[in-house]
RNA sequence: AGGCGCGUAGCUCAGCGGUUAGAGCACUUGCUUGACAUGCAAGGGGUCGGUGGUUCGAUUCCACUCGCGCCUACCA
């Protein structure tokens, strides 16, 4: 074995082993535990987050295939309709072509080209991090299984009257050409103005002013609206005005949603281009006019495709771009003498998650999900806990947004993605079926009659919303769907909450009567070390495999500053990745990111990545390397006792009895989806018990010359037994190392098997616990640091051997001074022990204390007095002032009459230990004079 | 506006109604100790954001407050 440990020369091997074999697929008869992928982007790669997500799934995964689980990883992959589409589009133009002169047809070819292209990066990424999905099962969205699902599920939904056409406002991307749903506007606050316009009375008899922040829209006004018992306006109410620019008369109206305090208390009214304005609009019958075409610019305006009432769209202004157009308009208003004021003006401007375009509120005819009948069965399933959050918080998020959930508006103006199955005949008459030709049986329309599919595709959410049972082969029903669904449990991030878990819980009731998992798992979201969201545009990105795989500095700057949205960021970006990287990323491998991974996923929202923490893990993975490299060294080739040998040696029963623990609360924790306080349980085993402790007490057993032969085997058996057992229960969270070694481990342990993966997760019974030797080694190590810290303090040479003397030794401590005395003298380097008869005068010392006894190391030529008088009289005063407080504490009536018995005692056993080591202290410090 | 989260050592984070509040990293000191310098040993460092309350006892529970952040909705 290498000194040190390398991942790079074990990862792919293992990996590809693990593969070939096929030990990812389910097996076995176990109980099915199920975890569907959150399918990313087929096009994309994976960043730090799903690294993230993924090490957890596969920590469970792996956990639970140890467990005897006939456990699944559906692995797959969606076909991210604009992002995907957006970036096709764009290699299009660089290529001085268009999506519109090449055609639908052409362009979705190129689509799936780039597709297959660019899509094994994710199962390659997947792949290094150690991902034991099941392969043979990868999915796609788009998949011609996965696709008969979505049209079942729409046909259903149409049929039942859950699904719609509808014409009404939309979020309208002018860039993109297409609606979003709701959740895809980002409404940030942005400074703008307030207008202030004149709007005359239409009997001439003055004039009401109107506050607007889009001017533009003004000539889609179709009323006026103020308060109802706003004393200003109130005669005014249902005489009209003429609107300017336009000269159109409209209406002043009363209505409940204007506040009388804000701007004028006079609002315009433009149902056409405004959500609030629209409602009102339909409260009062107004009309409503639509004054934009796709692009956003100004259309000559059309009343729902009805010619425009009295007063047209100046020419002038027909074509103009919105923002142009608004210039135009207030100048106008302004020359017109009917511009009161402009007041600067902070307000939410929606613009869409993909293009960052500016959106609007547009009159289309779109395809929506009647959501309210979904909603209410997907709420009672959290409220009655068939599905539950973890941490239970996140239902609260859950419910606040289902009590408020909007009908869902799924047709996307895209060419990439599951078309709607709708077909339009010539009167335009809409038949919605699974294929044309079902459409044609089914509503009697001969051959002769044309039928024009709908131009629109689905939202992407829409077939990710099936995902659940349509990746195990729904509408069928396939034994796997029989089998693993309802899944274990969901693994994602609380950013998708709404777009994906909500919409699985009410397509899973809808469509299997079943909830689709039992548990949500939701992990919060890596973020840089500043606490800054990871983006390509902040230039923060870390890509992981660079962290398992290293990467110089160049390619990494050239990595973050490539494909930039915003290129003028570049400078900045390279010059702070040079500043926080100046030799790059060294290689920590795949075990050490998982372990970070799982050490930083507690129940925090944010999660900063730090690449300290990398390194410690990094460390850990080679100290793990260096503990199996000692047992082997120690072991090979040697006698072992059979096993089943039950240990007599203090250490072997000592480890054991501290493993059975670790591993007990490694079940607990995963079992609260803990995987920090689980990743720390098994650190500090490894560390501080194996390694610290039971590897160093091994060696006078091992290495000693007064061992007996039979009892060197025993110790040799508890070794690789421990460390085994312990390679086992790390595996979830380092499934390469732990494979590496355990290979080497398990053939001298005499256990069969090709892999770690499919061996039996430890169970904490197999190590039962056994306090008399905890106590008795709780005891050594008192003794050992005790001696530790007076060389540590006193400067002794760590080698030189010290005689020790022991005052004050009960029964107890003589025997064990006698019966530990081989350990005592190897970890704290001693010479010799003597114990103090009663009464006997001790030469001056430097003193430690344990329990009753005093410690005493004899200071002829080793120790400074000065110092070690210092040391005392800093103890002295330490254990005085915990005297006071421990006094006081039990002197106050209220606490002896109230607190509970057991407390009280322990405080006054703590005073009595405190007392005895006062006077003990005190004594010694007197004898140094 | 409503909802939620966070504030503990220099940094990143655990923890908890009851001994002296912990870890990793960083820091100081000493070590080529026969697995490991990606290591070993010792050490320094915190009035647990603030105020008040409940309690025998609060870092922990409650209220208020300050600071930071997120989500949903949104007044033209």
């Amino acid at each position: 074995m290498d000194k040190t440990y390398h991942p790079a020369a074990i990862e792919r091997r293992l990996y590809e082993e693990w593969e070939q074999r096929g030990w990812f697929a389910p097996a076995g008869a176990g109980a099915p535990y199920c975890i569907m992928i959150p399918p990313p982007n087929v096009t994309g790669t994976l960043h730090m987050g799903h690294a993230f997500q993924h090490t957890l799934m596969d920590a469970l995964t792996r956990y639970h295939r140890m467990r005897g689980c006939r456990t699944l990883w559906q692995p797959g992959t969606d076909h991210a309709g604009i992002a995907t589409q957006m970036v096709v589009e764009r290699q299009l133009n660089a290529q001085g072509q268009q999506r519109s002169t090449i055609g639908r047809e052409a362009f979705v070819a190129r689509v799936w080209e780039w597709k297959e292209q660019s899509g094994g990066t994710i199962c390659r990424q997947m792949r290094r991090l150690g991902d034991s999905v099941d392969w043979s099962r990868d999915r796609f969205t788009m998949d011609e299984g996965l696709s008969a699902a979505v049209t079942e599920v729409f046909v259903a939904l149409y049929e039942e009257g859950l699904i719609y056409r509808g014409k009404r406002l939309v979020n309208w991307d002018p860039v993109l050409h297409t609606a979003l749903s709701d959740l895809e506007v980002i409404a940030e606050p942005e400074q703008g103005q307030l207008w202030h316009f004149r709007y005359p009375l239409a009997d001439g008899s003055g004039h009401l002013v109107v506050a607007t922040t889009r001017p533009e829209t003004m000539l889609g006004d179709t009323a006026v609206a103020v308060h109802p018992t706003d004393e200003r306006y109130r005669h005014l109410v249902g005489r009209q005005v003429r609107l300017p620019v336009t000269g159109r008369l409209v209406p002043v109206i009363a209505d409940e949603y204007v506040d009388p305090a804000f701007g004028s208390g006079c609002v315009k009214i433009t149902p056409g281009h405004d959500f609030n304005d629209y409602e009102i609009g339909r409260r009062h019958g107004l009309p409503l006019i639509n004054v934009l075409d796709r692009d956003a610019r100004i259309s000559a305006g059309d009343c729902a495709g009805e010619a425009l009432p009295a007063g047209g769209i100046p020419v002038e202004l027909v074509g103009l771009d919105r923002f142009a157009a608004r210039q135009r308009v207030v100048a106008l208003l302004e020359e017109a003498g009917l511009l009161e004021k402009i007041e600067p003006h902070s307000l939410p401007v929606p613009r869409g998650d993909r293009s960052n375009a500016v959106l609007e509120p547009w009159l289309t005819d779109q395809w929506y999900v009647k959501i309210a009948p979904l909603a209410a069965p997907a709420i009672r399933a959290v409220e009655d806990g068939r599905i539950r959050f973890v941490p239970e918080n996140w239902a609260k998020t859950y419910f606040q947004w289902m009590h408020n959930i909007q009908d869902w508006c799924i047709s996307r103006q895209l060419w990439w993605g599951h078309r709607i199955p709708a077909w339009y005949d010539a009167a335009g008459a809409v038949h919605v079926g699974r294929s044309e030709a079902a459409v044609r049986a089914a509503h009697g329309l001969g051959p002769d009659v044309v039928l024009r599919q709908d131009e629109d595709v689905l939202d992407t959410w829409f077939s990710s919303a099936l995902w659940p049972f349509s990746t195990l082969g729904w509408p069928h029903k396939t034994p796997e769907l029989g089998v693993f669904y309802p899944t274990s449990v969901l693994v994602t991030g609380f950013d998708i909450i709404f777009f994906w878990v909500a919409r699985m819980i009410m397509m899973g009731l809808k469509f299997t009567g079943e909830v689709p998992f039992r548990e949500v798992y939701i992990t919060g979201l890596i973020r840089d070390e500043h606490g800054e969201k990871m983006s390509k545009s902040k230039g923060n990105i870390l890509d992981p495999l660079d962290l398992i795989d290293g990467v110089d500095l160049e390619t990494l700057v050239a990595k973050r500053t490539s494909g930039l949205m915003q290129p003028q960021l570049r400078p900045q970006i390279e010059k702070a990745t040079r500043r926080q990287f100046p030799d790059g990323i060294p290689e920590f491998g795949t075990d050490a990111l998982r372990f970070t991974f799982a050490a930083l996923a507690s129940t925090g929202r944010d999660i900063r990545f730090d690449l300290n923490r990398i390194e410690g893990y990094r460390n850990f993975c080679n100290k793990l390397w260096n503990a199996t490299r000692y047992v082997l060294m120690n072991v090979e080739g040697q006698e072992l006792a059979p096993a089943g040998t039950l240990p007599t040696a203090l250490p072997d029963r000592w480890i054991r009895s501290r493993l059975g623990k670790a591993v007990a609360g490694v079940h607990e924790q995963l079992a609260l989806y803990r995987f920090d306080l689980a990743a720390r349980a098994l650190y500090e085993f490894t560390w501080n018990e194996y390694c610290d402790w039971y590897l160093e007490l091994t060696k006078p057993l091992l290495q000693g010359a007064d061992t007996a032969p039979q009892a060197r085997a025993a110790t040799r058996r508890a070794l690789v037994e421990v460390l085994e057992a312990l390679l086992r229960a790390l595996h979830p969270l380092m499934p390469f190392i732990t494979e590496e070694l355990w290979r080497k481990v398990a053939g001298v342990a005499g256990t069969s098997g090709d892999t770690v993966m499919l061996q039996p997760y430890p169970a904490a019974e197999a190590f039962p616990a056994d306090e008399a030797a905890e106590a008795e080694l709780a005891w050594v190590q008192g003794f050992v640091l005790g001696i530790r810290q007076i060389r540590g303090e006193m400067n002794i040479a760590p080698g030189r051997p010290l005689p020790v003397l022991l005052q004050d030794a009960g029964a107890g401590d003589r025997h064990r001074a006698g019966t530990q005395l081989h350990f005592l003298r190897q970890l704290a380097r001693l010479e010799s022990i003597r114990v103090l008869e009663a009464g006997e005068d001790a030469p001056a010392c430097a003193t430690a204390l344990l329990g009753g006894m005093k410690i005493l190391v004899p200071m002829a030529g080793l120790i400074d007095l000065d110092a070690e008088r210092e040391r005392l009289t800093r103890a002295l005063a330490k254990a005085e002032a915990e005297r006071t407080r421990v006094e006081a504490k039990l002197a106050n009536r209220q606490f002896a009459d109230n607190a509970p018995p057991a407390v009280v005692a322990r405080e006054q056993e703590r005073l009595r230990a405190i007392g005895q080591e006062i006077s003990q202290l005190g004594g010694q410090l007197a004898r140094l004079g």
